[in-house]
DNA sequence: ACTCTAGGTAAGTCTATACAACCCCATCAA
DNA sequence: TTGATGGGGTTGTATAGACTTACCTAGAGT
C-alpha cells in the first residue's frame, strides 16, 4: 500500500504535457486530494485524513497540506471545522438558476448520457394568452417545437417552446435529432433580455405519459422568455419532474 | 503622518459589532488595503507598496502579507504579477440574480398585510443528512424554528430554519412575533456566500395542515443555506404552495 | 438525566528564513 | 544599432516550529 504514488518525490522531473512548468507542491497535493474524490474512494460526507496525517503520507511541510486545503475549502471542494476535522462537501446542484443552458451539457456535466425526441413540430396560430406573452395580438402565427430530453433513457424534461417565425424563420426545417433547439436560437442571436419563472405544477395527463410518471408527482415548471432587440422571440415551458431535478446556485455576497 | 495607525497593534481591543473576536493579523493587513483602495487614496491601476515595504510599515511577517495580497487578489480587489508588483483591480459589476429577501417585505411590496405564527422553537440533534448540510458530524447541536407566513390570513409559506448556535448563541430567545429570524439572523452578520435550491415538492399532510390546503397540491420548495466565515450557519426550507406562489427573474445579458 | 470540567485533537495563525521565478533595466560588447 | 549579460527588485513557493482557538468526548459530580 505504501507504494511511490503516497509520496510526493521532492524534485519533480514532470514530463507532464499539460503543463509546461512542473506543478507546485501544494497543487500536487490539492489534485492528490480532488482525484480521490472524484474517484468516489472519498465519499461525501466523509472525513479526510488530518493536516498532520497527510504530512507523513506526502512528505510535505503542514503549511503546505494546509495551503492545499484551505483553497479546496474556497472551491468549495470540501469544508473544515476547527478542531474536528476535514470533510468532503456536498456537491453543488445541476442547474444554476436562472442561467441560460443547455440541458444537453447539464446532463453530460452529470456523467449522463443525453438523448433526445421530437414529439411535435408545426405552426399554431396564438390564443389570446400566448398572444400577450409575446406581446402580439392573438391569431399571429408561431412555431411550436415539442421535445422530451433523457438522461440515461429516464425522462427528464419536456420542452415545449413557442418561436416568432420573424426571429427564426427555418425553425421548422431544423433536424433536432442533432441540433437542439437551444443551440439553434443561441445560434441566430444570443438574448438580450431573459425572464425566467418557477411554478410547482401537478403535471396533466398526457404530461405524465410523456415522463412515464407512476402517479401524480409535483414537477418544476421552468418558463422562460427570450427578447432580442426589445421583441419576444421566445417562449418556452420546461417540465422536470420533483424527484429527478431541482434548480440551485450559490454565489457570494 | 507617522502615527500608530500606520502600525497594527499587537493586540487588538476592536469593538467591532461584526465580529466579537479580534480580526487575525492578515484580515486587519487585507482591511488596511481595502480602506486606502474604498477611499481613493490608492486608485484604480496603481501600484500598492511592495510587500517588503508593507512588511515594515505595518510590522507583520512577509508571510502574513503575502497571504492577504494573495486573497484580495482572489477576490478581484487587486491584480499582481511575479517580477512587477500588485496593483488596483478595475472594479468588475456584479448582477444580483436571486437575491435574499424577507417574505414580509414580499408580501407588504405586494399590497398585502403580512403576519406570521411560531409554531416551533427547539434545540435538536442533527441527523446525518442535516449534518452534511452545515458541514458537521452528525449529533450536533442546532437550534431549530418553525414558522408559518400569512399573506392576508391565507397561509403563503411555511419557514424552516437550522441554525447554528455559534453564530447565533440567542437565536431561542428572541421575539420572533416582533423581530423575524431573516432580520435577526441578517443582523448579526450578513451572510458572506448564499445557496439555493429550488424543489417541487408533494406536501405531507402536517404541512398541507399548516397551509390549509385542500388536497396534495403541488409545493415550491427553496433551501438556502448561508455561510459566514466560510462556515454554514442556517439551512432554512421554505415551502410554499404553488397555486399561490413563484420564483422570477429577468435580466439584461 | 443534567451540568460542569479537563484533556485530547485538529484546524487557524504567525513568524523567520530560504530559495526560486520572473521582470525590468543598465551595462557592455559585437 | 543590436544583442547578451547580469544585478536588483518583486512576487511565488516551501519549510519548521510555536502558539492559539475551537470542538468533542469522557468522566465526575449534582
Amino acid at each position: 500500500m505504501a507504494s511511490d504514488t503516497d509520496t510526493l518525490p521532492r524534485r519533480t522531473v514532470s514530463p507532464d504535457l499539460t503543463a509546461s512548468r512542473p506543478a507546485s507542491r501544494y497543487e500536487q497535493v490539492k489534485h492528490y486530494i480532488t482525484e480521490r474524490i472524484a474517484s468516489g474512494e472519498w465519499g461525501v460526507g466523509s472525513r479526510l485524513p488530518s493536516e498532520n496525517e497527510l504530512v507523513e503520507t506526502l512528505g510535505v511541510s503542514r503549511m503546505t497540506v494546509h495551503r492545499a486545503l484551505r483553497e479546496l475549502m474556497g472551491e468549495g471542494i470540501v469544508t473544515r471545522a476547527q478542531g474536528v476535522g476535514t470533510f468532503v462537501a456536498r456537491p453543488a446542484p445541476r442547474a444554476e438558476v436562472l442561467e441560460l443552458r443547455d440541458i444537453a451539457d447539464d446532463i453530460q456535466a452529470g456523467g449522463g448520457r443525453h438523448r433526445s425526441r421530437v414529439v411535435l413540430l408545426e405552426t399554431i396560430r396564438a390564443d389570446g394568452h400566448l398572444a400577450l406573452a409575446f406581446d402580439q395580438r392573438p391569431g399571429v402565427k408561431l412555431f411550436h417545437s415539442v421535445l422530451i430530453h433523457y438522461e440515461d433513457d429516464t425522462p427528464l424534461q419536456i420542452e415545449e417552446r413557442f418561436v416568432s417565425p420573424h426571429f427564426a424563420p427555418d425553425y421548422l426545417d431544423q433536424d433536432f435529432a442533432t441540433t437542439h433547439p437551444h443551440r439553434y436560437l443561441f445560434q441566430i442571436s444570443p438574448p438580450h433580455e431573459v425572464e425566467h419563472v418557477i411554478f410547482a405544477v401537478t403535471p396533466e395527463a398526457d404530461q405524465q405519459a410523456l415522463l412515464e410518471l407512476d402517479g401524480p408527482e409535483a414537477c418544476l415548471q421552468l418558463v422562460r422568455r427570450t427578447w432580442v432587440d426589445g421583441r419576444v422571440v421566445m417562449r418556452g415551458v420546461f417540465t422536470y419532474p420533483g424527484s429527478r431535478y431541482s434548480f440551485g446556485g450559490r454565489r457570494q455576497t
